[in-house]
DNA sequence: GAATGCGAAGGCAGG
DNA sequence: CTTCGCATTC
């Protein structure tokens, strides 16, 4: 039994997994079997070292994660894992705050907030402060405080003294901080932060954790944030050993908050702490490596670490030199159609991109030659209005008080109730100290609303205590489809004949199919709904599983982290883009984009292309980026150039590639007279490029970028342009 | 007929 | 997600 857990393993997997040192920091590189590790490590403390599953903590980066590390070491022990915690940071400490809610200073049927509906309440605060909404955006404001949270600081503990700007932001989490409190709502930055403070005011329920997890174990390691890592630091007793495991050449997420330094920070407070470097990749070709590892050596401060694989050679790294953004995506799609008819299926595909606006033509490029593809990524189901509407119902059903889901349904589908009213209920609400729920039954039982509103209001205010009243002992799925059909949901959208609409009607159902499904966790004593609303909410953020057949993917570099596809396109390599325009403002900032460069290079197995463009299209503006610096730093060995039109200037400045165009370039972008990209002269106004034109012969007009910057439409005819 | 709400039309874009 | 003209209710 002892040798099926480790045979399949190299030497530095199996000291890994076998390890009796206390605490362990595996450096493990892409594609190097961190996951195959972790879970051979559990399997073997449970089937080797007898440790109860009941006193192991795992924590991994995505819930799809932990459940597919759960299954492989059942499978692995043919056997139950109950006892064992195994999930996400969020969903630990989510667990551990419904457990002990009294102590956290919660309320027991406490509901989780998205950023979408932080978001909201924001942006209400604001006005209602009476701050610039343009100086302070909701969005910074949510940032900041996440921020704040991230670093274990309430809103009394922002320091404004000094920093003038930070005076409303401190105010606005002042008032957000009371608003969740009292309407018993928990984003996901204060699910840490609460737990993290729990632990520490409560020396009880700590010395019980720290008895209870022997063994804790962090994936990711290099992407956990400093409540966090505060978090594992405070959960480790003195007779608990803690293995984590991470790279830090993949630590993309610093704008989130991660902390690379947490690596560092680890073995300076962990002291017997072991290192072991897994090096060997089993996925990419040597080329792909090759170039990989040269790339990232131009950072610095790495814990340094050099992946090497017995695989072949493979093909060299083809990098593409759209004339713009269309002909990128067009080179992309021609490629997948080639390597279609080769050997490659469509889900062997995927293609990166580093912001999500760059998905759109890729997209058209994709559906005009018939391929289908799908978006990893976007708006996750339990993030479509439509879903989090339903929600909202059952929050409200589940807690009055709760201010996020009132505001969303209030009105929602219409019923007569507009922003006079709700702007009445909330006045009341406020002047009263009590909850919006609470103010419209108030003003409605004191006639303090319009005959109209009047009316709506009780109608909404009966509709939710009836739907609760006929509800709660029924099955958690006829509860949800009383809530969707009652409250006029279905029929709003069902009667709606766009696609959109039609989309909108089978995600609901779809809802209605997760909740028939949704079995209770047996460890929950929560109500069925309250369950399925916290595992809506934490999950909300990924995927539903076993979609991905047969469909190209693309996805956001960010997207692909601990994914792998035979081939790889990155696309959009330009300065400005990639790395993005706001890699320069913060320290670091360009050597994480790099990081992310690693990863998207990382994840191809067999072929790997990437591509530039240009002249590109940003918010309708026409941009001629620089190429990414990121394409000078892969030595020339590694690649072949392709594509590239006649030189392109930057504001008349810089020069660069001066390859010859390409013959199908040639003639896809030509209207017989000029070539898109080709320089002309114009008498009056100077030299510039074709970046565009329309028509043939005599009317056909011709637009022209000049080195002033001036973008201009010129006809043919009259413009007498000579080409240079 | 005034007040209020509805739905449509142009912005806006960081993962 | 705001701004606007039009519709609806009392």
């Amino acid at each position: 039994m002892s040798q099926k857990i480790v045979e399949t393993l190299n030497p530095a997997q199996q000291q890994a997994v076998t390890a009796a040192e206390k605490h362990m920091l595996i450096l493990a590189g892409a594609g190097s079997g961190k996951t195959k590790v972790l879970v051979h490590r559990i399997a073997w403390l449970i089937q080797e070292q007898a440790i109860s599953p009941y006193n192991i903590f795992a924590v991994t980066f995505t819930n799809k994660a932990a459940n597919e590390m759960r299954q492989r070491v059942e499978s692995i022990l043919k056997g139950a894992t109950s006892g064992l915690w195994m999930g996400t940071f969020h969903g630990l400490g989510h667990r551990i705050l419904r457990r002990h809610w009294m102590a956290a200073d919660l309320v027991e049927n406490f509901q989780i907030i998205d950023t979408d509906d932080q978001t909201r309440i924001l942006r209400r605060i604001i006005k209602s402060l009476n701050i610039d909404e343009k100086k302070t955006p909701p969005k910074l404001a949510l940032w900041f405080i996440s921020q704040q949270k991230d670093q274990g600081l309430r809103a009394k503990d922002v320091n404004d003294r000094d920093d003038f700007s930070k005076r409303n932001l401190k105010l606005i989490y002042e008032k957000y901080e009371i608003q969740c409190q009292q309407s018993g709502l928990v984003d996901f930055a204060e699910i840490l932060l609460r737990t993290h403070e729990l632990l520490l005011n409560n020396p009880d329920i700590l010395n019980h954790y720290q008895q209870r997890f022997q063994h804790i174990l962090v994936d990711e390691f290099q992407d956990t944030n400093e409540i966090q890592y505060a978090f594992i630091h405070l959960l480790t007793g003195k007779d608990s050993s803690v293995m984590i495991v991470g790279d830090d050449d993949q630590s993309i997420y610093g704008w989130r908050g991660a902390k690379v330094d947490n690596l560092h920070q680890f073995c300076r407070d962990f002291p017997q702490t072991q290192t072991i470097r897994l090096e060997q990749n089993y996925r990419s070709t040597k080329t792909i490596l090759g170039a990989a590892n040269v790339l990232i050596s131009h950072n610095s401060d790495r814990l340094g670490k050099e992946l090497w694989t017995e695989g072949e050679n493979g093909d060299p790294i083809i990098h593409y030199t759209a004339f713009n953004d269309i002909d990128e995506a067009h080179y992309v799609v021609k490629q997948i159609r080639q390597l279609l008819c080769e050997d490659f299926e469509r889900s062997e595909f995927a293609i990166l991109y580093r912001s999500n606006a760059q998905s759109r033509l890729l997209e058209e490029a994709l559906l005009r030659e018939g391929i289908p593809y799908r978006i990893y990524g976007g708006l996750r189901f339990f993030e479509r209005a439509e879903i989090k509407d339903a929600l909202a119902y059952m929050r409200l059903m589940v807690n009055r008080k709760d201010a996020a889901a009132f505001e969303r349904i209030i009105n929602t589908p219409t019923r007569g109730i507009g922003d006079k009213t709700l702007g009445i209920i909330r006045t009341h609400a406020a002047n009263n100290h009590i909850s919006l729920w609470h103010a419209a039954e108030s003003l409605v039982a004191d006639n303090g609303l319009s005959g109209r509103a009047n009316n709506a209001v009780t109608e909404f205010i009966q509709l939710i205590n009836q739907l609760e009243e006929k509800t709660n002992s029924l099955p958690l799925h006829e509860q949800v489809d009383a809530v969707i059909h009652d409250s006029g949901l279905y029929q709003h959208f069902k009667q709606e004949k766009s696609e959109k609409a039609r989309s909108r009607v089978e995600n609901i159902d779809e809802l209605l199919n997760a909740t028939r499904l949704f079995s209770l966790d047996s460890s929950s004593d929560l109500s069925p709904m309250a369950a399925f609303l916290a595992q809506a909410a934490l999950e909300a953020g990924e995927e539903r599983s076993g979609e991905e057949s047969q469909c190209v993917q693309l996805m956001t570099l960010h997207a692909a982290k601990g994914l792998e596809f035979p081939v790889v396109f990155i696309v959009g390599l330009e300065e400005g883009l990639f790395p993005s325009f706001y890699a320069d403002e913060n320290p670091g900032g360009i050597e994480e984009e790099r990081r992310l460069c690693y990863v998207g290079m990382t994840r191809a197995m067999k072929k790997l292309h990437i591509t530039q463009a240009q002249m590109r299209r940003v918010h309708g503006k026409e941009h001629y980026h620089r190429p990414s610096r990121f394409l000078r730093e892969i030595p020339k060995e590694y690649l072949v150039t392709q594509g590239g039109t006649q030189r392109v200037f930057h504001q008349g400045k810089t020069s660069f590639n001066t390859t010859k165009s390409t013959p199908s370039m040639a003639t896809m972008e030509s209207n017989g007279e000029f070539n898109l990209g080709q320089r002309v002269r114009h008498n009056h106004f100077g030299e510039g490029i074709v970046t565009n034109f329309e028509g043939q012969g005599a009317h056909s007009r011709v637009q022209v970028q000049f080195d002033n910057n001036d973008s201009k439409w010129l006809v043919a005819a009259f413009a007498k342009l000579e080409s240079v």
